[in-house]
DNA sequence: CCAGGATATCAGTGTTGACTTATATAAGTA
DNA sequence: TACTTATATAAGTCAACACTGATATCCTGG
């Protein structure tokens, strides 16, 4: 299972999401869970597993408890598969943009680069739909 | 569908990726897509309309051909859910590890942050496996 | 106007994955 | 040891989605 499939579901979002603040039980996190969606706690274990399987959580055994944390490598390899496209947002930069505020900052020209070719018909909407973080 | 979803098909990375370099026609996507995956016409197309009905991409017509261009919103939009993760990865930065040499930078510290808790068991393995854009 | 190329849509099919209930395993507790 | 809590696994069901073949639509050139 590809990196972004595992992404792809809502619930492991979330539950990577709770894991961002720090690590949790696999019963701390059931019951937020449980509460937003309204799933049973095996269908919770199961997304547990496919984060642990997939590299996007490890696991801690302390006790009869499971404490689960992030796991950055597989992100970080989202984040990397994402940087042919940083351009295309992070250009508006130069001119100071609201990605500034959001955190980013603007790359040093890579050394030995690709050819690049033209920018793509540059539609530049500006839209920014913060439509995220559902349920 | 939501972003996750349109990303967790390879098919549709690949053409993303192609779209990177600028912009392609339906045909020309076909051709390579058709080699690469071994699908017929209409399964290209239909990924072409998803990703435009998603807003990956957009269309200009000229004649019977339709240019296709990466739209960067949603894409910028994925980046930003990875935001709360950076942090697990980008604090080797201060040790001066490779990421530097990936192209990407050390974020300023923002002023008004969440609780944060503690850092989760910091299993920092380093572990940095490159093995992507399979296919 | 008609043939052919480029691209999209339609309808149907098969596979995958997320869910359920039931149950297993292991660890605390009395 | 027996009971309960914490968590995982097993087996089966169902819906979503990616594919195929057929066909529609729109352009262009003879």
């Amino acid at each position: 299972m590809h990196a972004f499939d595992i992404l792809g579901d809502p619930v492991r979002r979330r539950i990577l999401e709770l894991l961002a603040d720090g690590e949790r039980t696999s019963g701390a996190i059931t019951d937020v869970i449980r509460a937003e969606f309204a799933i049973s706690q095996p269908a919770v274990s199961q997304h547990l597993r496919v984060l642990r399987d997939s590299g996007f959580a490890s696991v801690r055994a302390e006790g009869a408890r499971r404490f689960y944390a992030v796991e950055p490598a597989p992100l970080s390899e989202v984040d990397a598969w994402l940087d042919r496209f940083r351009r295309f947002w992070e250009q508006r930069l130069d001119a100071l943009g609201t990605e500034l505020a959001r955190g980013r900052c603007a790359r040093p020209p890579r050394a030995g680069g690709e050819p690049a070719r033209q920018a793509g018909s540059g539609t530049d909407t500006g839209k920014t739909d913060p439509s995220s973080t559902e349920a």
